[in-house]
DNA sequence: ATATGGGTTATTGGATCCAATTTTCAGACA
DNA sequence: TGTCTGAAAATTGGATCCAATAACCCATAT
């Protein structure tokens, strides 16, 4: 049986994120189709889930438009990244953390603390840490056991520059992202500290702060040219 | 052109949420499109669209099936309903209400007040007073202007029993209900005065809070059979 | 008696066909 | 020249057809 179609809304998932089809373009399914080469079926279900994911949005028998991502959007998207992220620290600390997850989490602090105890970062570290950073933040959601949380971050978490999936940084001033990032480490350090000691009120706090960290308002306001994006495929 | 794709997807989703289909039930695309009439391909599209909204599971090769719900998840959604509602209050307060969004909400306040003026309710009353209920909870979000809020929000509200559209009430204990709604009720006012005030920290704290009331843990472990639930289709 | 293998069946996913509706363009008339 | 009307084209959505694959069952062999 041929099992492309999920590859189908991926590709098309990553032509949108990537800018390769820029905002605001219209999408019709059989041009779609062709240059896919996939029959319609496949692209309808691929449209449909991606307006659901708030990528595309309808035009009443005019097919899907690539959605219009605003910066207050994006701000807001990561205020809501915070507020559930923060819930699931102080849940997770209410719970407790097990002992597998304990270990796990020191591990991503320490292999961050490898990356910039060195003083300075490369490209190849950010990438490595945008994995590291993932982890971290997977594994705190993971702990909370409140499953709705990561329903609910679902939708945000495809919208482009809004995900923790995507670090955004400046390859040409590698020495302001050290310390930008190098910050953000130490605040998952705080973050693993306030949930060991059961300090929900602190963890969430702490990481509703950290998600304004990975993606500065500064960073908005730059020219985005100069940027780079790690977007780790899942 | 046949147009009935959206009422697929929403008589499927009514026949989970109203039991019709009970947790754990198979479902495979040949029988329902039977069932109701239509060929596979909605039936396709809708499953799909159900398993990303969290009512179904997908069993590889084996269809899908209806999800259990588990208390524990029932209320670790409002509690992610809490902190978004939350997030909305403040943003609204931040960003300041619009004199139409200000008349709007005093308008549901005071109809709210109107019914529990009279010092007992009725089944009717509590009928209009969901309606009310869902415009304040609606209004805010608005007000946020956080639009990814809403998104968030969308997997949630679909749970039963989880959303701010379905109140849960006691018919053989009127009085009680009386006390929690009017409670709610009195907690809509301090949400409101927080807001035209722009006290942000406040009308969060308040709104979070308020999001256990209206589906109260004790109401959980209550016998299911007596309640009854009011669920406004959108 | 049980386990394994082959064949049948159930079931999904994609491709194509068909119907319906809207949009758009062109021509005609005011 | 502008506007209105009608027809054609574009496009979506549903139905059906076909292929592929995994589950299931029975038979046979150890």
């Amino acid at each position: 049986m041929p099992r492309e179609g999920q590859a189908v809304i991926s590709i098309l998932r990553d032509k949108i994120v990537s800018g390769e089809f820029p905002a605001g373009q219209r999408l019709a399914e059989i041009p779609t189709a062709d240059l896919l080469g996939v029959s319609r079926t496949p692209v309808r279900i691929a449209f449909r889930a991606l307006a659901q994911e708030g990528l595309l949005i309808k035009l009443p028998r005019r097919g899907y438009q690539v959605r219009e991502v605003t910066t207050e959007e994006i701000s807001g998207a990561v205020e809501v990244r915070g507020v559930l992220e923060g819930l699931a620290a102080r849940q997770a600390a209410e719970k407790g953390l097990s002992q597998s997850t304990q270990a796990q989490l020191e591990q991503c602090l320490m292999q961050g603390d490898a990356i910039f105890n060195k003083g300075y970062i490369t490209e190849d570290d950010l990438e490595q840490y945008n994995l590291l950073n993932k982890q971290f933040h997977a594994l705190i959601i993971q702990a909370s056991g409140n499953p709705a949380i990561q329903s609910a971050m679902q939708i945000n978490e495809h919208l482009p520059f809004a995900s923790v999936n995507a670090l955004l940084f400046n390859p040409e001033q590698l020495d302001r992202e050290f310390r930008r990032f190098s910050f953000a480490n130490m605040q998952h350090h705080v973050v693993f500290e306030a949930l060991v000691n059961r300090q929900g009120a602190r963890a969430e706090a702490v990481m509703k702060e950290h998600a304004h960290a990975t993606l500065s308002q500064v960073e908005l306001n730059d020219n985005a040219d100069s940027r780079k994006l790690i977007n780790s495929a899942e």
